[in-house]
DNA sequence: CACACTTATTTCACTTCGCAAATATAGATT
DNA sequence: AATCTATATTTGCGAAGTGAAATAAGTGTG
């Protein structure tokens, strides 16, 4: 039962290369010095350290020349350019490709139709597409150092391996990596939500915040925790499927087989049913029952719908109650919402901040802002994230700095 | 904003001992061989790791040797009785303290009524009431080697700071170092539903079992939370107030200013207030109003009376719907409860499991047990827990290796 | 009883780490 | 041109873990 977590030599060195390869990447351009001041290291380790993320090409040294009294510092900045990778996100019914450099900018991005839903055949278009994707976009960047893919199922990012995903009738498949032999490259795997909340750690509206609760309503609600600075996920490596949490003790059936999940009030298909079913029981709307969507949905209620801001209201009570049951729980320092509800702040967030006052403890909601996500659609971003977490984690990093063995 | 976890080569070999020792402790005597392979390291670096664990007095040699064909193995085993540790529970009426051996036995114990509620007039007790246990019983052992001082409030254990304890108007107070000053000895605090769970985790009903949850019902209901073989703690260090979180959204006022808290219907004055108001209403029952206690409700309720029961399964309801949410957020290996009322398990139990069951994922609750803990009162032994944490954590282990310079 | 055999532990030479101090560097200042 | 100053690098050191070899301490065998 060896819970070994043995420490040796090398991987202070790991350890602290990954350190100084962060702090360039989030501080910015950073001379020696002032790396040294940051991470507590000696000087001289420092140039140790940099020299060898020097020669495996992930920094460099500008040029420029800040006027100080003595001696210029040499800026080292990431080499985040010309390095980069390919994010995915296998959705419900389609792939979605982008090419990132390590900057974050997106060079391409592609998607395509999945119509199969038996597990060989999604691996194969998986891995035909991807190869071509690569084969096509590659040669924009330098190097391409890994691949990152999520999806909405269960996942376990250690081994790469999709427990559960009903929609491709994937279950416990090591498809991580399945797809690295063959593409040759490192694949990261991980849940589309969870992804995306480490995205908003990294690059988007967490940042900075190493407690913050992303919660994400679209065909279901999901939520990614983000606790100390890592996504939080329990034994299993799945906590964060909030959608099936209880709020309506005498609630409809939900599709798990319960009554009045969270997921049957507040997510797409439940917010465009219960409107449809008032329509049709002649509560008075600007809606037309014929063509229904979030969208319309939205706009009716920002113009003073009362069936649609009803609707929404009723949404974010269940939600806010949710809320308030994970800040009690989880303590984060700011929530984010994600979706294309969130369109009606000005309607959700007044709901979901009562909620939360009234029913978390005030030590833990005085000063906790709910803000928008900066992405608002989980898409091939959390793919980055995945990839940018494991170089900062110094697994993947430590590959890209010893010269492969295969190559 | 230095997130620097800086690691050097010195945090290597803490780390390393803190494993050695820990190893020792769990898995019996251990000869140097066994160590090398349980902890992967090599057998010369378990001859200098064990060499000076032998030195610093906390492991020692076994005389037996075990018949094998070649150079009998020398047993290495904890020094855990002649070595020992005083923990506290300063509660909200009283003040327990007792002398533990580091294997766990109380060799002493002691309580006295604390009438104060003034800050200084408490902490000048406090101090005066250890230093007597000290010098009383003390020398029982060859060497003190620290004090863990549990109470519930809110507590920062890396301070060793009391952020909040309203019963003795105790409030950003640095009890730990100022404690541990005049006591000269280490003292480490902690909140005593989270020290309660740690010691179910490391002696008790959570053994083995990295993700756990721990939920006691006393005056208030609290939660202990182990995620990771670790105590949850959040951004505040207080995750596991779960007493405040909304059950009946147009419930009872709480004392905390909300309604509907789960402490205004689990929790020991809650279940007797209610129990008391069915009786004035005349509901039919064998208890009687002026001598009402959990244990007769528990009695009544297990032969049988129907008010009991009645009371006792409506609070289980709710706390079975806390604890379903719980597991959706946590997915923990295992529940553990503690509590007066959990001595009516036949009633409870069957309750509990149906929330469970029907309001978390079928994922998170297969083969999740529910059980009593250890202990069923938090007690002294959560002081004992985090002393016994600080040893496996190589903090407290670095101190006592290395000969202080103090003395 | 001497000898081989087996297993456990220690010793020793080696590599690596980070570190402190000394040294080299490159531009600004005088 | 000499000096100043902040920056970067080199050097030598101590401590970590490691692997191979040496040593220790029993058991079995002829």
């Amino acid at each position: 039962m060896t819970l070994s977590q043995v420490a040796n030599v090398e991987q202070v060195k790991q350890v602290n290369s990954a350190l100084v390869y962060r702090l360039i990447n989030e501080q910015g351009p950073l001379s020696r010095v002032r790396l040294a001041e940051l991470s507590a290291l000696a000087p001289a380790s420092i140039t140790k350290l940099s020299r060898q993320l020097l020669e495996a090409g992930l920094i460099r040294e500008l040029e420029e020349s800040t006027p100080t009294g003595g001696r210029p510092a040499i800026a080292l900045a990431c080499q985040d350019e010309t390095l980069g990778l390919v994010a995915g996100r296998l959705g419900r019914d389609r792939l979605q490709l982008s090419l990132y450099n390590l900057k974050g900018e997106e060079l391409a991005n592609q998607q395509w139709p999945v119509s199969v839903t038996e597990q060989q055949a999604v691996m194969d278009q998986l891995l035909q597409t991807l190869g071509d994707f690569i084969a096509q976009y590659g040669q924009r960047l330098q190097r391409l150092i890994a691949v990152g893919l999520t999806m909405p199922g269960l996942i376990d990012p250690q081994q790469g391996m999709v427990f559960y995903m009903p929609r491709y009738q994937l279950r416990e498949l090591a498809l991580g990596p399945w797809l690295a032999e063959r593409l040759g490259l490192p694949v990261y795997l991980g849940n589309d939500t969870r992804a995306h909340a480490l995205a908003e750690h990294l690059i988007g509206a967490a940042q900075g915040c190493h407690d913050a609760i992303l919660v994400s309503v679209h065909q279901g609600t999901g939520a990614g925790i983000l606790s100390n600075g890592r996504i939080f996920l329990g034994k299993n490596s799945n906590v964060g499927e909030i959608g099936h949490i209880q709020v309506e003790p005498f609630g409809q059936r939900c599709h798990c087989g319960n009554f009045g999940c969270l997921e049957t009030i507040v997510a797409n298909p439940a917010i465009l049913g219960r409107t449809a079913q008032l329509l049709a029981q002649g509560h008075p709307s600007q809606l037309a029952a014929d063509n229904l969507t979030i969208e319309a949905l939205c706009q009716a209620a920002q113009a003073g719908d009362p069936l649609a801001r009803h609707v929404l209201e009723h949404a974010a009570e269940q939600l806010g109650r949710t809320l308030a049951i994970m800040v009690n729980l989880f303590n984060p320092q700011k929530l984010l919402l994600a979706g294309e509800i969130m369109q009606c702040r000005d309607i959700l967030w007044p709901v979901l901040q009562r909620c939360i006052d009234q029913q978390s403890l005030p030590s833990f909601h005085q000063d906790l802002p709910i803000e928008l996500a900066r992405f608002q659609h989980a898409g091939t971003i959390g793919g980055y994230a995945l990839i940018k977490r494991a170089l900062y984690e110094s697994d993947l990093l430590q590959r890209l700095m010893t010269p492969s063995v295969t190559e």
